[in-house]
DNA sequence: CGATGTATGTCGAGT
DNA sequence: ACTCGACGTACATCG
């Protein structure tokens, strides 16, 4: 890891042309050779940068000094122009131990297929991730009357997941051993225009509260 | 702008819970408050951050260094535990002047406009920016028999787009002035899947060259 | 303020 | 290697 300080323009041709006039800035260079170029602003997002795999190289042309970052594969490229270096500073950090998650999307389907019940009595679970032609539902289950039913599940319930369980529900009821076929839309928070479309579908919606889920599972191991 | 490098462990409880143990990373610390942690790979992404607005609270617990990082409005917390500072630098960098960037998906729409004849000969233009009632079509247009075309312009052409573009046609087809309305989805670049959800809704598929397009543009203006 | 569409999105998983 | 979907997506624009 490499932080320099300097006065520097910047220029990037690649998927777009961009330009940075001169300006102190932080220029970032990372083990896996990335470099990125932050401004004292837009949180962590740098003003422009260069993705690993790419090569910077150093060179002095009419007593500029100038960094050419070219991308290994595209040919995209980023140029430097150093005015005045200001700090410069190296570190060796090693490689991350890395980050654990929890509470994402593959853990709400886990709750949800273990305790399929909440969405309603006598619910039981054929299986999650059921593989189609055009990939796997979420949650395919049969409600207290043997219907088959297709969940899908997401954080945030948006137009695109309804669009994305319509495309399922029409595959799954050419199947006569399954059809007809229900659909949910299961999510923690579900947008009114994905609700409406979601109506005009014939299409359930159900908020997940992850707490209560989680909360189901670990009765028993509170603190 | 502070640049701390130290061993840090970092807990996140937000959106998401997350933990990141004991390691040598780089703090960085913008004037907007906000606080990334970074390793020396995955290009310019921080292993764990906070954005703006945000507050930091330097204390020590029993003899411990901890940082606590909370979101201003939605209550999220990072907490970064320090081990050992082994490098600490500020830099006062100023508001930077920004960036101008060229390129985007705004200007192939105006482009495509100019030049409509490039989807094919005796093409007219009716209007960009079309209005209906789920929201604008990028280009209606008529071709050389004055059928209506509806055009849906994307930098990538994916499968939400193709849908877009169905919702559209639907809906403009319930128009006698303009029915019947054919769809072209138009890209940079269409992927595989896209393509054929096309293909399957009778919509035709369209690469747009950028270059080729801004070149009829500039031939004027070469260097 | 919510809804929508773009992004040099980035990232990881599956094929 | 490529495709696809998720993301603590973030962000701007527009109603």
């Amino acid at each position: 890891m490499r932080l320099v300080i300097a006065r520097c323009s910047v220029d990037y041709m690649g998927r777009l042309t961009a330009h940075l006039p001169m300006a102190p800035r932080l220029i970032l260079i990372k083990a896996d050779g990335s470099v990125s170029v932050h401004a004292d602003d837009r949180a962590y997002k740098p003003l422009n940068w260069m993705s690993p795999p790419c090569k910077l190289r150093e060179e002095t042309i009419d007593g500029v000094l100038t960094w050419s970052v070219v991308h290994s594969k595209s040919g995209e490229k980023l140029v430097l122009t150093i005015e005045e270096v200001l700090h410069d500073y190296s570190h060796e950090l090693g490689v991350d131990p890395g980050l654990r998650k929890d509470g994402v999307e593959a853990h709400l389907q886990e709750l949800l297929a273990e305790h399929i019940t909440t969405l309603g009595d006598g619910w039981t679970l054929i299986r999650r991730e059921y593989m189609t032609a055009i990939g796997p539902v979420d949650i395919l289950c049969r409600d207290e009357l043997g219907g088959t039913v297709a969940v899908e599940i997401k954080r945030r319930g948006e137009i695109d997941g309804v669009e994305q369980l319509t495309r399922y529900l029409e595959l799954l009821n050419r199947d006569p051993r399954l059809a007809p076929v229900k659909g949910i839309f299961a999510a923690q928070e579900i947008r009114p225009q994905a609700r409406v479309l979601a109506a005009d579908r014939g299409i359930d919606c159900v908020i997940l509260d992850y707490d209560a889920l989680r909360g189901i599972e670990r009765t028993d191991t509170l603190f």
